[in-house]
DNA sequence: AGATAAATTTAGATTTGTCTAAACTTTTAA
DNA sequence: TTAAAAGTTTAGACAAATCTAAATTTATCT
């Protein structure tokens, strides 16, 4: 079965809000694919009809296992692209999602499983997000955030969970990345900030906002 | 100014029609696009109005210089994919050519800067054709069909003018590449058809319609 | 429970790129 | 030099993906 570049990320963005959020409606998948609510529901019924979506009118929605495994062959694609591009062509973490965002729809298999086997069949993208592989298995890490990981205890940065350009740019300020070895020193109950201490830098302080996006292993 | 990608493909065909066959028309274009000729004139008002190319209706029409700037652009893009694909993925040259057309359209300045030097700025893809360099320059060498070229002359290809899946599967048959020794041995008026010899093979005869997209230096 | 707010869907329009069929130009050739 | 052929353009239609505005359904809150 083909898909159009736009069934595609409406797709995509089904599968992210059913792994990392947990509600899934037609408000919150209008803003992740960038259009209104009228657009998602026509894109629901043509996805309902190519059985890639469960879809009732006015009722929630959720990808069928066709559906789960079309999504999971283009978040494969596009982490592998994200592998390649900071990993073979140097560009900076921070800078590869967009690039990325227009290459996952590349439709050649050929092509991906030639780039996995290149890349060294990575498991995981730069962001720390795990890499599908081509049989749309993912391998499933226990991510805590900064929120949840105990005092005094060295961490070691695994994934980043928003990885819009704002937030990338305040990692980037503060040189926190995948790898970075992090140790939270006090925890202010107010407002959940953090005063964490990266390597032997002076202590910097997280608002909760941030440390929520910040996922070690458990 | 952006481009979907109809209109590069347009652009780039035009550019071809225009380097590699002196006729350029309508017709000859709505072959190279697969499209029909009606088509063709809907599609050249829009570039006339982003003034890519000089067209009045009924006249022949060519690029701008901008036009010729845009396509040279994605000549760039689709040969370095080429050249990756072959060099660095492993692919068959004659696989390549329906991969590059789609990655051609991938629209980051960065990348395809970061991908060519990562190439080592390479002057030549793997079918033989010029790449464009950053400021659209490209290596003109001057080349002849094997329609034109003297008989008994050993000649070596340089490059293929047709490039889609049935050419690539004949050129593959008869062990036809990029750097093969040719020597045409008769030429038959009544159809343009050529006896020729490679290496010490037994001599086989080309029609007129292959001989026509096989490139050798002048 | 009933009213209001929020979410979702429908109806109708728009844009892009395509098509067919008919009309119009230009070229060819008797 | 006209008539036929070849090439090109116009007119009108369609599919994909989107939009706005209005209608409908579901959820929420006194």
């Amino acid at each position: 079965m083909n898909f159009t570049e736009s069934e595609e990320n409406y797709l995509k963005e089904i599968y992210h809000l059913e792994t990392r959020s947990q509600r899934v409606s037609a408000t919150l998948l209008s803003e992740a694919v960038q259009t209104k609510a009228s657009s998602v529901t026509d894109m629901l019924k043509k996805l309902s009809a190519k059985k890639m979506v469960h879809y009732k009118p006015y009722q929630n929605f959720t990808l069928t296992d066709k559906g789960t495994a079309k999504a999971l062959e283009i978040i494969r694609k596009h982490r592998l692209w994200e592998y390649f591009l900071v990993s073979i062509l140097g560009f900076s973490w921070k800078d590869v999602h967009p690039v990325a965002e227009q290459l996952e729809h590349i439709s050649s298999n050929e092509l991906i499983q030639r780039l996995d086997d290149f890349l060294g069949n990575p498991a995981f993208d730069p962001h720390g997000d795990p890499i599908p592989d081509k049989n749309g298995k993912i391998e499933q890490v226990q991510q805590a955030s900064l929120l949840e990981i105990p005092l005094k205890i060295k961490k070691q940065v695994i994934a980043i969970g928003d990885q819009t350009a704002p937030m990338m740019d305040l990692l980037n300020h503060y040189q926190i990345g995948i790898g970075t070895a992090i140790t939270i020193v006090r925890r202010f109950a107010m407002d959940d900030s953090l005063q964490i201490k990266i390597g032997n830098k002076q202590p910097i302080v997280l608002s909760g906002q941030i440390a929520k996006n910040i996922y070690c292993a458990k």
